[in-house]
DNA sequence: AAGAAATGTCAACAGGTGTTGGCCTACGCT
DNA sequence: AGCGTAGGCCAACACCTGTTGACATTTCTT
């Protein structure tokens, strides 16, 4: 269903894809230029207009993100926290796609929309199983997600030390904890 | 020292450094172009240059950031992270300033340094008479940095649903505690 | 009152941006 | 083989960017 015919020219939507990834998580939305990420890619910048539309359709395309966010039903309940820590580090560590997002996000409105809606889609429901109170959910995710992003921002944006030079076990071991507490301990609000 | 005399043309100056605070907060560094700024300070995008030499630099007298940071060794110790909580909320929530290097900061060299800059001078002192060893104040600084510009980062940047309208004081008692363990629990490398 | 300095205005430059249309080539089908 | 079409490149447009220089005007100094 998803899967249309193979074209010719598969391999360059690919290359122009790799390329709008690295470009936008290293210099931004406004920063990363169609010609550059056409230039890295080895082709010509008219490409990238013929194959996604426009620069806001590429950053739609290069952009897709699934967190693959682990089922937390089958996780000891008092271990939800370090496991979601775990997981998001791990999944920042190996995509800079996350990284694309969260800096065209700060200044992009379709970015920070999408941003929205990824922790919508896919953090809320994981946090609704883990969480007393179903109906409690996008506080607390909100909440996860204010710990995640932000340890993300300082990590691989911001690049503020000591946190970038911090193993990630130790980030981990920080991190779990307070996760754990968004998830599970009663707070204001109920 | 730092008063010089006052020049016929501090109104002005102002004008600019104000309008430039709100459009660097609004749009980012790369969106907020000189020429808005001039024209909502209502006067020429040449006057802007005259009086901060280039983007850069007005970039740079504007996002002058003081935390003023209580001090914390008049703090019950078991109520620094609730303090410092509110401290930053209650900062963050009457000062667009913070939220302009915020956004600058993800996409803009300059910014992001200063970021870092600013988190060295002014909370790594405070952080460290409230922790148990000064000499892990930078590690624990950085981690209460990572929960304090992500929540910053969800409610004023991303506004991420519920954080933007739940209410300052259950965003507090949500983050205080967050914080007073990274201030004083023993965690990993110490 | 005369000269110097500061303040402000206007037009323009040089470079980069997203985006478009035209043209040539090379593959895939019949 | 011949043709249609998709893939690819080139030149260019229209616009916006930070920044500069020349000129007019006001204010301060002497």
């Amino acid at each position: 269903m998803t899967q249309g015919k193979p074209r010719r020219s598969d391999a360059t939507r690919a290359a122009i894809l790799t390329a709008a990834r690295e470009r936008f998580a290293a210099d931004g939305y406004e920063r990363a230029t169609i010609r550059a990420i056409a230039a890295d890619a080895g082709i010509d910048p008219t490409m990238v207009m013929r194959y996604y539309g426009n620069k806001e359709k590429l950053f739609a395309a290069a952009a897709q993100i699934d967190l693959r966010l682990p089922d937390l039903t089958m996780v000891p309940p008092d271990q939800v926290g370090t496991r979601l820590a775990r997981h998001f580090l791990e999944r920042w560590e190996h995509d800079e796609t996350m990284a694309a997002l969260l800096r065209a996000a700060a200044t992009n409105q379709g970015a920070s929309h999408r941003m929205r809606e990824m922790f919508a889609t896919q953090l809320v429901p994981v946090v609704a199983v883990a969480c007393p109170d179903p109906a409690q959910a996008p506080a607390r995710a909100a909440l996860v997600s204010s710990q995640v992003l932000g340890a993300a921002l300082c990590r691989y944006v911001l690049r503020l030390e000591p946190l970038v030079t911090m193993p990630a076990d130790d980030v981990i071991a920080w991190l779990g904890p307070t996760l754990q507490r968004y998830l599970t301990a009663t707070g204001p609000a109920v």
